[in-house]
DNA sequence: AGACCAAATATGGTCAGACCATACATCGCC
DNA sequence: GGCGATGTATGGTCTGACCATATTTGGTCT
């Protein structure tokens, strides 16, 4: 019993029975730094040799500590010299979402259905909260058209997207729009081959149609009810 | 902007410039990998020199493809030798999605509210599937009678969490699950602070048992309005 | 003076090799 | 057969080197 030296829990989130890693404790200082001084979106780290020096630690650990905040989405990393050159702190939470759920997907430890009824969750309460607020037509607006004016499945399904998204942000709730975002993502290919299968859009702007006039005459009751119609009719088999 | 959407290798974080590096395609070969055979739960990743080996990479870069993975929640890293060592898949996005809403408070790109409207969302959308399955009644019985039992702030909100955990488990969704817990765990010492501040636990507990009760009974909108108070009471200021 | 091109430099990206810490596997002694 | 010493495979970490890229700098030509 000679090696009882091991170091103390520090880390916020320490693995479970594992020691602390030395990326873990570069995490909890950059965390620390970015609440001491404020940081916000477009402020820069210091380099990578430079952290390494400053932490005591090499500098394969600091770019795991990187990767993993990059991971996050709130870094990104670029090469070169310059102000935009670095570790710049960014917020992408959506795009962080989109791998999980690809990959828990991929490990069928999540279904296909249980995403679509989070989306249906999300997209009925952004819906209501738009029809509230009364928020987010202008651009509900503008993707109704393009969708009109689509020439194939494609470039219809892209401006669905922004019709959807747009709902999402109505809410005025990031958080929720970061998840419809990385929900959309995901199903991006299941909806293009929806429009495919059904062949014909004027059903689905149709769909649109009703959703919009909801929100507009802010009926929330409507705007979920058309949105739950919409889905219904998109994706029959989930 | 958001039409930055080229699969490609199936990256996670698509370079903000332009070259795909050595770890992105270590994660679409592994990705590629889970998909073909198969790879769930429990099993295990080749080790880290064997797959520097097979993808003609560095040690390094493996290395930090498997950090994003953990980051993620879908490998745990165990060293030693025998059947638990090595990269095994788990399935824990809970842990991955905690760290992001953590780091994004921390850059004041999210706010509490828009966290606590999130998980008033979730909250009453689950309670309302729980309430049309008749599911989850067993464990929040056992949360609340350990509620009233507890000694202090800090036990009473551990039962609390397993009490609304009930919740958002007897949805039977996964993803809205876990999406909560990353709530709950950021909303930790919001929850602490609130307990003390009333003092008492008295009001809580009757509104836990209106939640239960309405649930148990399988009327959802009772369920909904119910929590819906809950929160308002709990959170205020938010 | 201005425009333009070449070298210097700072930054992330990558690799190879070495060493440590850990925990199971194996073997040999009792 | 039991049990301890040794072997070994695995992740964790550091060092140092080199590459790729993009800005900065400075010199040259017009």
């Amino acid at each position: 019993m000679t090696a009882d030296d091991r170091p103390g829990p520090g880390a916020l989130t320490p693995p479970r029975g594992t020691r602390t890693r030395a990326f873990e404790e570069v995490l909890a200082r950059i965390e620390e730094r970015i609440e001491a001084d404020g940081l916000t979106v477009g402020d820069r780290l210091p380099g990578e040799r430079r952290l390494a020096e400053e932490l005591q630690v090499g500098r394969s650990s600091i770019r795991e500590a990187l990767r993993v905040l990059e991971t996050l989405g709130v870094v990104s990393s670029q090469a070169g010299r310059g102000p935009d050159a670095g570790a710049v702190l960014i917020s992408r939470p959506g795009s962080a979402l989109t791998g999980l759920l690809r990959l828990h997907l991929g490990l069928a430890t999540l279904s296909m259905r249980e995403v679509m009824d989070t989306r249906l969750m999300i997209e009925q309460w952004s819906a209501g909260q738009a029809a509230r607020s009364g928020t987010g037509l202008e651009g509900m607006a503008r993707a109704l058209a393009a969708m009109d004016g689509a020439a194939g499945p494609d470039e219809f399904v892209e401006h669905d997207i922004a019709f959807h998204m747009a709902i999402a942000e109505a809410s005025g709730n990031r958080l929720t729009a970061a998840i419809m975002q990385a929900l959309r993502d995901v199903l991006h290919r299941f909806a293009v081959d929806a429009v495919v299968r059904l062949g014909d859009t004027t059903a689905l702007q149709a769909d649109h149609r009703r959703v919009y006039e909801a929100v507009r005459e802010g009926d929330a009751d409507a705007a979920a009810a058309a949105i739950a119609g919409h889905l219904d009719r998109v994706y029959p088999p989930l």
